[in-house]
DNA sequence: GACGGGGGTCGAATCGATTCGATCGAATCG
DNA sequence: CGATTCGATCGAATCGATTCGACCCCCGTC
């Protein structure tokens, strides 16, 4: 049996043997350790001494999960790739909220990217809760997957599922109210630049309608803008960032001045900042000859971009409510969703609509 | 004892309960799910229907590790908080590499941020091995829980240390040739950005000498520096960011002319991303008036920042070779231990140094 | 027709702890 | 002084699977 894969655990010495090194009974070995129930001092120094000899790291997590019914492991289910997953500073913000919010509870992150053929199998982990952060593409299979796992699940902005707890932002609301401003200013149409909007990831223009079932924040934060602009199209970038949003502005903006568009909605600050380096490059000038707003917050201090027009959301803030959502969820008590808005901050993106030539 | 707090578990079916249902004996079941030995066709499909009509989602992975001893997570030990250690590219690429590695091997990340007072208890979860990330400063006591609990343990630019297998990157050297490219172009000194180098995180002027014992790699890398430059001095930041570094750029350029040194050396890119901003806003000419140097190769893709002079570091090659070195350990082979090289980019931040007025 | 072999199935031990109820001695109280 | 209670400890069941060796039956072979 000792095939040289199990060398992990050879040499390990046991609770068991502890207890009977100190010349006391496993189960109060035990006690000595979980520090639950009454043990005397003199027996729990006794214990520790007898750990300390074996070299003993304390109970084993596995053993102590199984019987425990908790592994104190939460598991942070994305769709993409870590890297871009992680490389959006939004994502990040959740992941620390998650953890602020954790606060003195022991509960590790396991991060799950689904991603490539046998997706579905890392789910295979010991988790206690499930919290989904980036998926918006495959919702359906990976929630059946949790469900069947009876395992409490958190979506940050998915599409509503049942069984799913919410952790809601305010993006179609939020984002019209920044289509507004720009009408506001006078601008009579608006081109958008776009989350990815499928799991393809490729780079496209935006359909007069785009279908839901594939990425719920993008679909959302553009049906906000047509509340106010109905005929707003643009591009699908593919991916949340400066890059693609430089290339995406490329595309919107180096045509004949009269097609340009005076206004620009990215749908992350990233792609707005891109943008924004689009239209330098293009000696086209911000605000006065095209408005751009951001989504998100992000704070590019010392960077050299110009404050953002654009919606602050309150990513840490997401990021602690699925933390409470999840030890609610823990604690039995009832379902704890949340939703979460946005604020309209003015920066120095946007301005009249230049009177057409 | 059920007092609430197992909800988690209630209800959920067991293999028992499918092999019953499917009149086979749980061993058999067992071997209908692992797919590991002989089972006739008919009596697999018997046992899928019984658990699918009792929607059971296959065997409970904390069982399973428990039996097998393995648990199919791999921790990943930082001392940052989660958002600060995924803010550097570096770190992010890592992970992506270490991901790439592990391919069809179903292993997940365990995220620790060693971070707050207890620390170590964090260490009290299931993993099959360890890997050290962004680590430097309290690496003994860590590295001393991991070995007691018996599990592999591989440092990523880590202080050598017993029984930790080394992923290193050529830190010194690298940094050296950083230096003598300047010194090759008339600099005679060189001031540095320094990555944060105690756990402290503040800001402060470099010393003469920095104890080791605190971050690693921001000593060798210093150290690389002073190999051609022995009084290189500058000043610690708070952590490798655009921002940080505009403040050291601010702190090193904002004096009399006849002190501002002719060249900086930084120790991350992003750093000398804000050395650069720095630079700008005080309306000092690079490479003119300054030279700067970067490290690590980070891609700025269109966000305006100059085509950097740094060292390119293999990052994801990094994580590649973690992820290899897990894998070997868990197979029992001989540990796997990494050194891997950067190379220098000659970009266009660096240039003669200016003859001084 | 007896025997060997192999595929399929099952029993039972095991992984390493936790925890409930029982036990036992000592201290408290009436 | 006997009864009661409380604190400390122990035994044994349990968590949910995996896996080794035994067993059985059917088939092919000599």
């Amino acid at each position: 049996m000792d095939d040289g894969a199990t060398s992990t655990r050879a040499g390990r010495p046991t609770l068991a043997a502890v207890a009977a090194r100190a010349g006391v009974s496993p189960s109060t070995a035990s006690l000595a350790f979980s520090g639950t129930g009454p043990v005397s001092e003199s027996t729990r120094s006794r214990v520790l001494a007898a750990a300390a000899e074996l070299d003993y790291a304390g109970p084993d997590p596995v053993a102590r999960s199984l019987r425990r019914g908790r592994s104190g492991v939460v598991a942070v289910v994305t769709e993409d790739r870590l890297e871009d997953a992680f490389r959006d500073p939004m994502n990040l913000a959740v992941l620390d909220g998650i953890g602020e919010a954790f606060g003195d509870e022991r509960l590790g992150l396991l991060v799950l990217p689904l991603v490539g053929h046998d997706r579905l199998e890392l789910l295979d982990s010991a988790m206690d809760a499930a919290i989904l952060l980036g998926c918006g593409t495959d919702l359906v299979a990976t929630v059946d997957a949790l469900r069947r796992r009876r395992v409490p699940i958190i979506g940050i902005e998915t599409a509503p599922s049942e069984g799913v707890i919410a952790i809601d932002l305010d993006n179609r609301d939020a984002s019209r109210r920044g289509a507004e401003l720009l009408r506001s200013l006078g601008h009579r149409d608006a081109a958008v630049v776009a989350l990815p909007l499928d799991s393809g990831r490729e780079r496209r223009r935006l359909g007069p309608r785009e279908s839901a079932g594939t990425a719920f924040v993008a679909i959302e934060r553009l049906a906000g803008v047509r509340l106010v602009f109905p005929h707003a199209t643009g591009i699908a970038t593919a991916s949340s960032s400066v890059a693609d949003g430089v290339r995406a502005g490329r595309a919107l903006l180096d045509v004949p001045a009269g097609d340009r568009p005076t206004a620009i909605i990215a749908q992350s600050d990233l792609l707005a900042a891109g943008v924004l380096v689009a239209a330098d490059e293009l000696g086209i000038a911000v605000p006065a000859q095209l408005s751009v707003v951001g989504f998100d917050g992000v704070r590019f201090d010392g960077s050299g971009v110009p404050e953002l027009t654009t919606l602050v959301q309150p990513a840490s803030e997401k990021g602690r409510a699925a933390g409470l959502a999840v030890l609610a969820a823990l604690a039995g008590e009832a379902p704890r969703p949340a939703a979460l808005t946005s604020e309209l901050r003015t920066g120095a993106t946007t301005g009249p609509a230049a009177s057409r030539p």
